[in-house]
DNA sequence: TATTGTTATACTCTATAACTATA
DNA sequence: TATAGTTATAGAGTATAACAATA
């Protein structure tokens, strides 16, 4: 439900500018990762999911927690990079309710690839920040959205 | 299809970092707008559109440039609104083919509501920078991917 | 009883192809 | 012929509800 908050805190200039860049800068790089992910045939949440699964293979519902996904859905996502023979099933050997996924080696090899070629895709635009400019920036984001790991693309 | 690329030109450490930073940054970004769209029974693809119906109404084929979708997507999209009661749609009176779009003033406010509550949900994080780095990070987004205007969220 | 995962169902988003009406 | 828009179709992504198997 839409929570009507009449009383909301009013923002300065400085900040709702600031929250337009924010938001057109994400929508310019989110289309550049959906684009390279097309590259490739995948959707975005399949590029997120083999980046994830690159880094900790394991349950379908720890999967769903990290995609923000309900497990059904992820049950779809795994059967369709399955067929593509990206990742594989493999029963959980302790809980025989479970189901763990780990990425084939073609899967690994996709992922890596894809990560690469995203950051060539945006290194056009970050490449017109000086090394101070970059690292401030840096800095800033972190700031505001807390630093790696925080959160999982 | 994949155009690999395997001389890509290698990046720095510090490029490599602000692109992470930058991907994780649009993740939250994105999921914040997701979700508040979804509190108004939106999508995503819809809030843009209402975003840029406020703006400026005009012919469907526009619509579809903005969005970069296909002119077959923008038919279901504005359907949908129209079933809702956000938008209206009427034939262009100098074209016999056209068909113009513009919303009402349900949609109107939607959007404008739809903007505020955005603004609010990504405050608590934009207000972590003082004012002056609140002014630096917005002149880097704007170097990195052009000022206002360049793109429509 | 509670949890894990799957399946059935329904809806949105998306593109391609085929079509119509107009230019 | 070319353009604007719609429709039919197909497939992915998503959630809810119902279910089976296991804990």
């Amino acid at each position: 439900m839409a929570t009507s908050n009449p009383e909301a805190r009013p923002l300065s200039r400085g900040q709702v500018e600031l929250i337009d860049a924010m938001v057109r800068a994400s929508f310019v790089t989110m289309a550049v990762l959906t684009r390279t992910a097309a590259e490739h045939d995948l959707s975005l949440t399949q590029l997120r999911m083999l980046a994830i699964l690159r880094d900790r293979q394991g349950a379908m519902s720890e999967l769903a927690d990290y995609l923000g996904l309900d497990r059904s859905t992820i049950s779809g996502l795994v059967d369709r990079a399955e067929k593509r023979g990206l990742l594989r099933r493999t029963p959980n050997p302790l809980d025989g309710r479970g189901v763990d996924v780990a990425l084939t080696s073609e899967g690994i090899e996709l992922a890596h690839r894809g990560a690469e070629q995203i950051a060539q895709a945006l290194s056009p635009m970050t490449r017109v920040l000086s090394r101070v400019e970059a690292r401030r920036l840096v800095a800033l984001l972190e700031r505001m959205f807390g630093p790696d790991g925080a959160y999982e693309p």
